[in-house]
DNA sequence: TTAGGATATTAATTCGTCAAGATACAAAAA
DNA sequence: TTTTTGTATCTTGACGAATTAATATCCTAA
């Protein structure tokens, strides 16, 4: 990789630098909510997967959430326990799981998905619509990259729900 | 808070979103980068801290870091038996605890540092520097937007290292 | 059939946190 | 003064959360 001139690096160190505070300020303050709703960030995303685009084997949100084969039975199981999933078999494949939520889950997440909205939208309104546009652009752009440099074995993704 | 329209509320989910997958790609690819030195994110920046700024006592790196009270021995102990840093007594305050760099952990630090700033730079690599300054903009403006009205109890910070 | 790989779980282990405790300082009361 | 009360700092030991390595079951293709 070609190396940058010091003054180049000295932007670079700043610009990580302002990431990582805004990262952990979002993020924390986001992961907060969820917390208050007896969730964390992880098992949230795992509902908003399963309430939009329905039920999901365990090796696939293992996989999208680069969640260890080791770790997914206990969070599933977590989320189990609260009764906002279940674990149903694949017809055809005796080794899959399938994990859908219950028709608690769904009216959890019926009641609890607008008031984070609402959050998202409160730490957001910091910046202004057309600024948002243009985070939207270059941050894709910056995480294409990585992402792509790194993934020389999944070419195949899908692309048309980029970084998903 | 004031309420977003649908529209808008759609904008600052698309944002968020690609939000969390740049910073995944990003902080992922330098956290695996750090972890090649045998270390991990949260150690790196204790190192940089004193490497930067000199000795600090236990706790003001424990408050920099959120890193609870409990915790910090636990993490000072581990970058101490790797011989980076030391504990020494601060004259004046028993109760305080010094953590400063060995020369090891100097050394250390001079060898990997440039490394890992190549690494960001790497990674930063598919923005242009136009691009990058107005990041710094606009990511500086949300995370001291969430700070400062979450911090209703810290408004005497150190405003001059903003974020810091 | 059999060999190899995919999928999920279990058990052991590691990691980090919390609550409680030990010590020291500082400020107010006696 | 000295005593008391409250607070700050750090560590300890018990605990829970999350990962790894090993295991059980099942599928696919040679």
């Amino acid at each position: 990789m070609t190396e940058r001139d010091a003054e180049g690096q000295a932007l670079d160190l700043r610009l990580i630098r302002v990431m990582r505070n805004m990262a952990s300020a979002l993020f924390g303050s986001l992961e907060r909510d969820i917390d208050s709703y007896g969730l964390s960030a992880e098992t949230f995303q795992i509902l908003e997967l399963l309430y939009n685009k329905g039920p999901h084997p365990i090796q696939k949100i293992s996989d999208k959430f680069s969640i260890p084969s080791g770790s997914i039975t206990y969070v599933v199981d977590k989320l189990e326990k609260k009764g906002y999933v279940e674990r149903l078999p694949i017809p055809g494949d005796r080794r899959k799981t399938n994990v859908t939520l219950t028709g608690e889950g769904r009216s959890y997440f019926d009641n609890i998905f607008p008031k984070h909205a609402q959050t998202i939208s409160d730490n957001l309104s910091f910046a202004t619509d057309e600024e948002k546009l243009e985070l939207i652009a270059v941050l894709k752009k910056i995480g294409y990259g990585i992402s792509d440099r790194q993934g020389k074995g999944n070419e195949n993704e899908n692309r048309s729900d980029p970084l998903s």
